[in-house]
DNA sequence: AGCATATAGTTTGATAGTCAAAGTAATTGT
DNA sequence: ACAATTACTTTGACTATCAAACTATATGCT
């Protein structure tokens, strides 16, 4: 097998083995998917309008409305007015959403820290370097 | 930020990215994620039984039965009894449903042919090591 | 052998996620 | 000033999903 074709089925199942995990993880904790999601771009990012985040995570603004009412619902999410543009609105995450983007946080570096125990110095340097260049590509 | 930080972070953003990518081109062609993740089990791993299929994908067999009913009326995957258990069925690809991997796949490959475009030979024998260490620790 | 238990797959009923399209309100450009 | 655009919400239809009940087969225990 070519050297790229191998490269390429590795990425793959890396992606499977990365989305199983998040899937178990969130069904643990009784969430779905999209809310984890949603708490992820917010914690990472900040504060954000409808239109952007609904880009963000790939699903359109309707979609979006339904979801934010669940999380402002469970108190993970306030919504604000935008300051400059009154059609706009400002979702964010509340304190309770913050603690949530925290916990699930420390268990992406968990397992971050696991998969990568056998790497040496120079391997976890060369990862770093890769995905860098990797993520600014797409 | 540590470096272990940094490297979590990086590995999260690349599967957002990946993710969002699938999504687009699963959709363009008018498919949904579960189909063609469905195909791409089917097509790296050969024919399995919808028990095995099921815990692949992360789903339970009642929400497979449906899949693969639609699977196989879209004439992509047929199902055929298991030799030595009657309680099994064994699923696998049509022709067509192997068509339809092999094109997924190449779109797969074209991705990482880009995005690990800016490598070099050290750095994507590195990624390549790196991965399939990773790989393993899961 | 015979029966209880476990396993594989399907069906069903309920719920959540999704989109497209229509509707409301505010902004922008000419 | 007003037409076109943009941001968000609402609505209706559809798909994905699970849990639980169901059928058929296999396995294990006495």
């Amino acid at each position: 097998m070519k050297d790229i074709e191998q490269l390429n089925h590795s990425i793959i199942e890396f992606y499977d083995k990365l989305s199983s995990w998040e899937h178990a993880v969130v069904r643990e904790k009784n969430f779905s998917l999209a809310q984890i999601h949603t708490i992820e771009v917010l914690g990472s990012h900040g504060a954000m309008r409808m239109k952007e985040l609904a880009d963000r995570l790939g699903i359109t603004t309707g979609t979006l409305t339904v979801q934010i009412d669940k999380l402002v619902n469970a108190g993970f999410i306030a919504r604000r007015p935008h300051e400059s543009d009154r059609r706009s609105i400002l979702v964010d995450l509340t304190d309770s959403g913050r603690h949530l983007y925290r916990e699930h946080d420390d268990l992406h570096l968990a397992l971050t820290q696991d998969i990568t125990a056998n790497l040496n110095k120079d391997e976890r340097r060369i990862l770093q370097l890769c995905l860098s260049k990797m993520n600014n590509e797409f």
